[in-house]
DNA sequence: ACAAATGTAATAAATTATGTTACATTTATA
DNA sequence: TATAAATGTAACATAATTTATTACATTTGT
């Protein structure tokens, strides 16, 4: 997780919980955040399949919350685009001769999971709502 | 923090904590985790350099704890390796004319904070000689 | 028909992460 | 004192990930 994609993601949710009657242009997003259209879009995809907003084509298109702000809590948003553990990765293959080796994989995995758990009930005591609620 | 860092220190400080007599080689701790050798001594150094461990140059030179695998806890060697927030990045220049881009990495800064803080709190709670201690 | 938007594939560029080579230096000991 | 075996570190190379860009088919309102 050493990019952008949950500050560009809730950078996005922001906006649309800030605009809820609006459909916003991926090139509009793209212009508050600073970043290419294309990204925008592509991210807006991955929270799309996520259940966590609409969108629209053709002319007058955009982009929605499917929900209220109020209904979306900050752990979904970053399940969306979480990709790897908070942690870091692993080793691919320590040595399966050394008791450590052997079994390190296994023991890294259960830290790791506990350590995003903890995380993800930690943002899911925020909503939207809360977030965006800080600013004007 | 999309790297080995974290799996790759708390290897070689289990591996220290399992012989805490011994001066572990660099190669020796890279046949077990399996990378190379000079990236071993490069976190070691990180290691070293937040007085975790202590190691001796020359022939028979090698690494150890620098004290007791009970007085050391999973958030300090986290804390020598990390070099990023664990939730990510945030977009560099978001725009300053909109009012969510203007303030959004201020508050992103408190999120991101905040929960390296809980992880840190967290990892405070599990010693050295705990992890090791699943180990044979 | 046209304009303006999404969705997405393909590719390029930039940045990070990991690996490798080389070697000066340190230290035990034959 | 010469040798062997280790660390520390710089410099460079390779691999992988992340971000940006281009291009265009498709959708939809007017």
């Amino acid at each position: 997780m050493n990019n952008t994609r949950f500050a560009t993601a809730i950078h996005i949710m922001t906006l649309l919980a800030k605009s809820p009657d609006e459909w916003l242009s991926s090139d509009w997003i793209a212009g508050s955040i600073n970043i290419n259209p294309v990204m925008v879009r592509k991210e807006i995809g991955i929270l799309r399949e996520a259940g966590l907003v609409e969108s629209r084509k053709g002319k007058d298109g955009g982009c929605q919350l499917s929900r209220s702000a109020q209904a979306i809590f900050l752990s979904e948003i970053f399940s969306a685009v979480k990709t790897a553990e908070l942690l870091g990765r692993k080793n691919q293959q320590p040595n399966p001769k050394c008791n450590i080796g052997k079994d390190i994989n296994q023991r890294l995995n259960s830290l790791f999971n506990e350590t995003d758990h903890i995380v993800s009930q930690f943002l899911g005591m925020k909503s939207l709502a809360d977030f965006s609620a800080q600013f004007t």
